[in-house]
DNA sequence: AGATAAATTTAAAACGATTTGGCTGGATCG
DNA sequence: CGATCCAGCCAAATCGTTTTAAATTTATCT
């Protein structure tokens, strides 16, 4: 059914349903409320493309998924989700088998410029991304999911996670533990930067010299967490603490301290970070985790709404989210042992 | 840039430019190559929206994505990805708050009759599933990612579930396993049917009773793991041997096991089902973990694969893939203890 | 009641491509 | 050499909306 066999039916002209349903202002209470009724009955929705080609807007938000399926994209993507169910806006996933945020660029770019997406969601920058660059000098409306420290004016929501892992870290300290090995994320990330800087800035305030040896960078697996992990433990004196980069590496990490025949929460603290996961909690591992913690869902769900408000003309420049995260306490965390 | 003013600086019609750069015969050898090479210099590309419009092909498939964010789904995406690289297809991702299959039929009517999709993907279907009644009636093309029992006509891609957990049970039956427990898929999903149904076997052609004490439904997390091996363990006999669902499941039986102070792959034997995630591996768990195995990610990536046959006008009868699952013994399988 | 203002409604022009059907001019054929 | 065919190109219609600008109806005021 078109408008226009729609509109006859009604006995009213095209524009005046369009109006109707678009809910202008100048068109009678009576008209609108009937025109609504009879789409409905009549099952009337307008072709969303047409809508699409008159209009310029995509009604959908773009998000690049790396080939490596990261296993937080889903959560985030969950959460858009919720808080796009009901609007009329829906999700589109663009492909990329590149790596690396630079060689995306020209991905970034046919999706600004392709008229498929009103606005993307940019993931894990770089300090000075050049997909940011890009999106800005394009004109094109995007949110930041993380930070970068380019002077281009844009939108972004993140997690603090220089003061998660400062927390972390200095609660380690006050355990008495000396020597406290970081397993970060991938390298050159602004994330693995703060947290990198959190994790320092910890020592230094208690006068603990950092230690290049006790900090790898990689992505969140089991895999690296066990490697790292089992690499620290040989060390001599090895570490008695590890702040881990996510509950992947976390599990990896539980298992090297076991395979040496080590007690984690006695002779080995652990805390990691957690984004939250309905598959896997931190509460019920065994010794159950001390982590930080933040919603990764919940990020997607307001980057949701901070896109929209994007679109919907709020300035970019006013959109700055930094989210506090919580440090939550089990029993992987101890006193350091006796010497 | 337009079509119009393109083809203006061309000196060509409008109608030969679309036609050269779609490669329709009618045009010569030499217009097109020119057509081509201008194209790119000055960075013209149709206006994908009145290309939808005209066509009504919107250039993307659709995937429904449940409020339950399962940590499979990102890797069957990222298989798809791979897959739609270079393609000129989107894929979509409508959320849903939805559960269960049978309220999801409005939000998939919605999206086959949007225009915004060509296709969809439907994900884990019930036996008689009502989202394949209404797009067949619908006329919308789709693939099933999994199996029904409904005898409309469809294109399918599955995994031998069924094969898989009879094979499994199997072997653990082989190593002198009398009790052995299941955790299975959500109830009503027809890979938990299949699964079901391959342990019944396995266990009815050594002639061993079905007991349904020892058999449970849930979804794939840690916590249900550990929960539901928690309180096989408690039984008496308790059980020797474990089918677990899934990776995140076989976490929770692994801790539940050791909980109870027994060894898996001595005192307890565990096989579960894999569908290989790059964060989380069977052969790095302590002991490693015997698993049946499949490629979620290859499964996307053959299911974009098929979508695009279909759509270039493939029979969806003639679309039925079923995937055999390989079984690869690790550690965490071993002889039944003397009783 | 007549003039003016306000509230509704409408016709027609975009939006930017694809595609139908027709038009050219040169090659081919008898 | 004239008729026929075909490769190559083009003009104009079309897809289904929104929106501009204008026309109509209704309300308001003196």
């Amino acid at each position: 059914m078109k408008l226009k066999e729609f509109a006859r039916q009604l006995g009213l002209s095209p524009t005046t349903v369009s109006r109707a349903l678009s809910g202008y202002p100048e068109v009678s209470e009576k008209t609108r409320k009937r025109v609504a009724e009879e789409a409905v009955r009549l099952g009337y929705r307008p072709n969303i493309n047409a809508v699409r080609l008159v209009t310029g807007r995509a009604g959908a938000i773009g998000v690049v998924m790396g080939r490596t399926g990261e296993f937080h994209f889903a959560e985030f993507m969950s959460g858009m989700a919720e808080r796009l169910d009901g609007e009329d806006i829906d999700i589109l996933v663009s492909p990329t088998t590149d790596r690396d945020s630079s060689d995306q660029v020209p991905l970034y770019s046919r999706l600004a410029t392709s008229g498929r997406v009103d606005a993307v969601i940019v993931h894990s920058p770089k300090p000075n991304d050049e997909r940011i660059a890009l999106l800005h000098e394009l004109g094109f409306p995007f949110l930041l999911h993380g930070r970068s420290e380019t002077d281009v004016p844009h939108a972004w929501l993140d997690i603090d996670n220089e003061g998660a892992v400062r927390r972390a870290t200095s609660h380690l300290l006050d355990l008495g533990h000396k020597r406290i090995a970081m397993i970060n994320g991938p390298a050159g990330r602004t994330f693995s930067l703060h947290r990198d800087k959190g994790y320092r800035d910890a020592l230094q305030e208690r006068g603990i010299p950092f230690d290049p040896r006790l900090v790898t960078h990689g992505h969140f697996t089991d895999e690296l967490g066990f490697r790292f992990a089992r690499s620290f433990l040989e060390q001599s004196p090895r570490p008695t603490a590890f702040v881990a980069g996510s509950m992947m590496t976390a599990l990896g990490v539980y298992r090297a301290v076991r395979s040496r025949g080590l007690v984690v929460g006695r002779d080995i603290s652990v805390i990691a970070h957690d984004d939250v996961f309905p598959y896997l909690t931190a509460e019920n591992m065994v010794p159950s985790l001390s982590a930080t913690r933040s919603s990764m869902r919940a990020a997607g769900a307001r980057s949701a709404d901070l896109v929209l408000q994007l679109l919907s003309g709020r300035p970019a420049t006013e959109i700055h989210e930094l989210w506090p995260v919580e440090l939550i306490l089990r029993e992987s965390t101890g006193p350091a042992p006796e010497a």
